[in-house]
DNA sequence: TAAGATTCAGCAAACGTTTGCGAAGCTGCC
DNA sequence: GGCAGCTTCGCAAACGTTTGCTGAATCTTA
């Protein structure tokens, strides 16, 4: 079928062993038949059989990557960042969405260690770390990005998610709101736990009194968000702010509060998180706090990189933590 | 390290021929022993090396997926709708982004036979099929997806782009509009074809007179919209309607229109192409041709499991052709 | 009870590579 | 001319599986 090896040896008359040597560059090859080699490896077409290859080297040159849901507008970049530089470095990754399940989560993790992948991105909805690296065996580089999960010593790469949300509230603040709704999902336990973190220091900072009254959990969806405010709002509630945890509840929330009769900002602002690119519209303009998706995952894949280099001598965890940016827009 | 087969051998006492045929419920060992096996693997936490399997099945449970760009909102839901089906079937996924480059698509056609996927699917940006499908081993199952190239006799899937260019400009002569723009993108020969053909087609039927001034091309991108729309506006060009190829470059060409005016849809319509998410929000109401993509997708892979199945007998190819539906909203 | 049939398990080759070790062949020096 | 040392290459094992063939043990039947 496909040439192999071996059939390059026996057209140039030579053992299999210093075709190998010759194509890869080995010491211990002439320059001629090391040339001859390479010639007929170019006429027949000949291509290094990767699965052979990894079974003998213990390394695939293959990565996994798992995340959500690919659809959802966030992480279509961040998966570009990854794969860029990913495949300049000559990986392969295999794309995987648990759709919000932890189930398919560790299912995702479970199918690329069979796979021998050489490590492992994910950006992870599991609460706690002992959910899904037991899964994995003992010394596989596994780096989180933009999520992770609580006790973990792997590496990660985020946002400072408190001080983003510190920065979205306060700006709210600044604007003289005092009433300030969170309105968050309970999808991503760390990234929500963090949010609410930097909403509460906010107001504290502040001296602006917490009201439990106006945290309130759904999904990270926009259908989400419009449902919730508006309750919120039907039940009478006071309110001169909302604080989203991500776009797209923020974007629903923006219609519920018109739909209810209200003006945005006027009567109530609105700033969401994650700066997803509908947000940026001139129709939309919604103010947030912007994350650079595509350079968390340049950066995640960077540090992967390093780890596969010092293929499993130690793995110092690194935690990077990029710094969150507030987009003013017309919502605040 | 990671328990082997030959492991689980030497704790049950027997051979690891035996084994494997336990493990993979193969005829010719006793419930006895099969119990015992499954139950060392399980105590020992036995995972199938999957690159081993690969190699001497010569079948890796592995497809490759090329797209040009997934961070282009056409896209996430046509890649979810391929991984969906394929890990359903125990498939796993590579991602490869070409950039709507050429040599980045061929190369991403190597590395994936290097690393001897079992079938590919793409969405090519080639003109040609001599210009890619020569890269990959001859009987390798290979679909295209939403675009193809010409002259392939391999299967796809795709929208019916003529018919929806068609659909799409009768919409805006039902609407009495005569001078319709076509602003579409070189970036993706074969639909940009179709999509002109459709343009075209619809003009003569209701003889009106084509303009070759009106068809301008550019890129895939809102802002080629805005500035290939300014430009021919700028020349004193009349207008009343604009069909663009895609979603994006119809935001940007409304964005144009605004700013350079006039009004959408009272002095010029507008209509795009694919129903991309953000089409749809309340305050964008793009009218569009809509593109099933999670079904596209799930279609290509359901024709790649086919072609799987029957490993390499014959490739009959299917050539699918999912039916354009009109959307109307504000901008028409 | 003996012979044949049937069940169960092991041996070893194969998949396509890489690589340690050893064996030639050559060069040059004394 | 003999020997050391270097270069160049081949042999064979290994990576972790699957599977055809063979052999032993058990069971069936006359």
């Amino acid at each position: 079928m496909t040439p192999t090896i071996k059939d390059i040896a026996a057209r140039a008359g030579i053992s299999y062993a210093t075709v190998s040597r010759a194509l890869n560059g080995k010491y211990g090859v002439s320059p001629r038949t090391r040339e001859r080699v390479a010639a007929i490896a170019r006429e027949m077409g000949y291509r290094p059989n990767a699965i052979a290859q990894g079974l003998v080297n213990r390394s695939t040159k293959t990565v996994g990557l798992i995340i959500p849901d690919i659809s959802s507008p966030f992480f279509p970049r961040l998966v570009l960042g990854v794969e860029d530089t990913m495949m300049d470095a000559g990986y392969s990754v295999f794309l995987c969405n648990s759709n919000w399940k932890l189930e398919r989560e560790k299912n995702a993790l479970l199918q690329l260690s069979r796979k021998q992948v050489d490590g492992i991105l994910i950006s992870s909805i599991a609460a706690r770390a002992e959910e899904i690296e037991p899964i994995l065996p003992p010394r596989t580089p596994l780096v989180y990005l933009s999520s992770y999960p609580e006790g973990t010593a792997r590496s990660c790469v985020s946002l400072n998610n408190i001080q983003g949300a510190d920065l979205a509230v306060s700006h709210l603040l600044s604007r003289g709101r005092r009433r300030i709704a969170f309105i968050g999902s309970a999808q991503e336990p760390h990234s929500l736990a963090d949010r609410l973190a930097g909403y509460r220091r906010a107001l504290e900072r502040a001296a602006v009194p917490l009201n439990e009254n106006l945290i309130i959990l759904g999904e990270f969806r926009q259908q989400s968000g419009y449902l919730l405010i508006r309750r919120l709002l039907s039940r009478g509630i006071l309110l001169d702010g909302v604080f989203a945890e991500n776009d797209l509840i923020a974007m629903g929330a923006v219609q519920g509060i018109l739909d209810s009769g209200r003006r945005v900002p006027a009567d109530i602002s609105v700033i969401g998180f994650d700066d997803i690119p509908i947000a940026s519209h001139r129709e939309i303009q919604l103010s947030t706090i912007h994350q650079p998706k595509y350079r968390i995952g340049r950066r995640a894949a960077e540090i992967m990189l390093r780890l596969l280099s010092m293929h499993g001598d130690s793995h110092p965890a690194e935690h990077a933590a990029l710094e969150p940016e507030l987009i003013v827009r017309r919502s605040t």
